[in-house]
DNA sequence: CCCCGACGTGAACCGTGGTTAACATCCCGG
DNA sequence: CCGGGATGTTAACCACGGTTCACGTCGGGG
């Protein structure tokens, strides 16, 4: 299946009016993360933005067309996120360590229902999209795996690609621990424990 | 809706030769990690086990009422189980958090399945059961919060739990990260960081 | 020996939900 | 004013999968 082109329409994605197309996305979204894409009817994404389920396919050729799109979306933006912070943090692995979590925190922070989606509806996508997404997630890994590494030169790269999971788990809890503290309190907090565990 | 009572075949639970009955979970419970709950049919789970799918229902009452009984096990394991290793650890806070640490990593080892399933197919469960099982849950986490209330007595309750939160992420990432590292490496790693986060 | 309960099987039933079809509405460019 | 594309709606279609049914087998106790 794999993302439509739509040269135009995905250009202007997140504009001041966000697109019906785009409302859909958010608000399936917002329920895949609730309740588990496969536990989401096409007729509750339409309802959450005021339509009909079958309006949907005026804007997405199917339900797994919107999955795939959301998870590629996702992993694309950490990616090309990750690749931008570590460069502007300089040559201090240090440094980009910092920049990395502190830009993994915010963004479980900014986007918690696609946190939750990423990791739990990834096996739904067909084998095809699901390639596509491990590859951009193994080389948003790498970027951890390369500053571990550097910061402890002795360590194996499985142990770093373990200590990176590990750190994603820590970040990613953010959905789980949901809106007890104040943004600015949890940032702190994440980023403090991220630091500590990545440092030992 | 509930576990069955059942007296006599949950005792022997885990005999030396498992009961059909047991080895259906135990089915199960890799087959839920792996695809998702809703994604695998009653003769996906009958087939691993050597027999189909309507033969479940000599077992069990329907595929949710195995899922309920999977999570309520797993939570209420937990739950005894840390009782048990805090009481043991005596009174110094560190000992106790040293305690919990062990026990969950080696629990997230031994049955990576479970805790996927567990902070995955939540949603799956009837309200009723659900209840059920958060309410295991939240008296784990509270253990976690009063040793980490005890370590850092200036900090909130709310923080202490987005802390536990954070931990039990970082120690569940064990499914993610599957197979790359021996055991005794993945534990060590995993003790090393939960302890460093947790004690900043 | 025979009956009964435990355990399985294949076939059928049926609700749920994704998808398509056929038909409105609205708005804009010619 | 008219035609057409974008966007929706309702009803129908249909596959999938959980569940039930009617029937077999087998082993052990009266």
């Amino acid at each position: 299946m794999g993302v439509t082109a739509e040269p135009d329409s995905a250009l202007h994605a997140d504009a001041a009016r966000p697109s019906r197309r785009e409302q859909i996305l958010q608000a399936a979204a917002r329920l895949f993360a609730e309740r588990g894409a496969r536990s989401v009817g096409v007729d509750d994404i339409g309802a959450a933005v005021g339509v009909t389920g079958p309006a949907i396919y005026r804007h997405f050729t199917g339900k797994d067309a919107m999955l795939a799109e959301m998870l590629l979306r996702i992993s694309e933006r950490l990616q090309a996120g990750a690749e931008r912070v570590v460069l502007a943090a300089g040559d201090d692995p240090r440094a980009q360590l910092d920049a990395l979590v502190a830009f993994q925190v915010d963004f479980a922070l900014d986007n918690p229902a696609l946190i939750t989606v990423q990791d739990r509806d990834l096996g739904a996508l067909s084998e095809d999209d699901a390639r596509q997404v491990r590859r951009l997630q193994r080389r948003y890994v790498e970027q951890w795996v390369a500053v571990l590494t550097a910061l402890d030169p002795d360590a194996t790269t499985a142990a770093c690609r373990a200590r990176a999971h590990a750190l994603f788990g820590l970040i990613n809890s953010t959905p789980h621990s949901a809106g007890r503290l104040s943004r600015p309190a949890m940032r702190a907090l994440l980023v403090t424990m991220a630091t500590s565990a990545a440092t030992g």
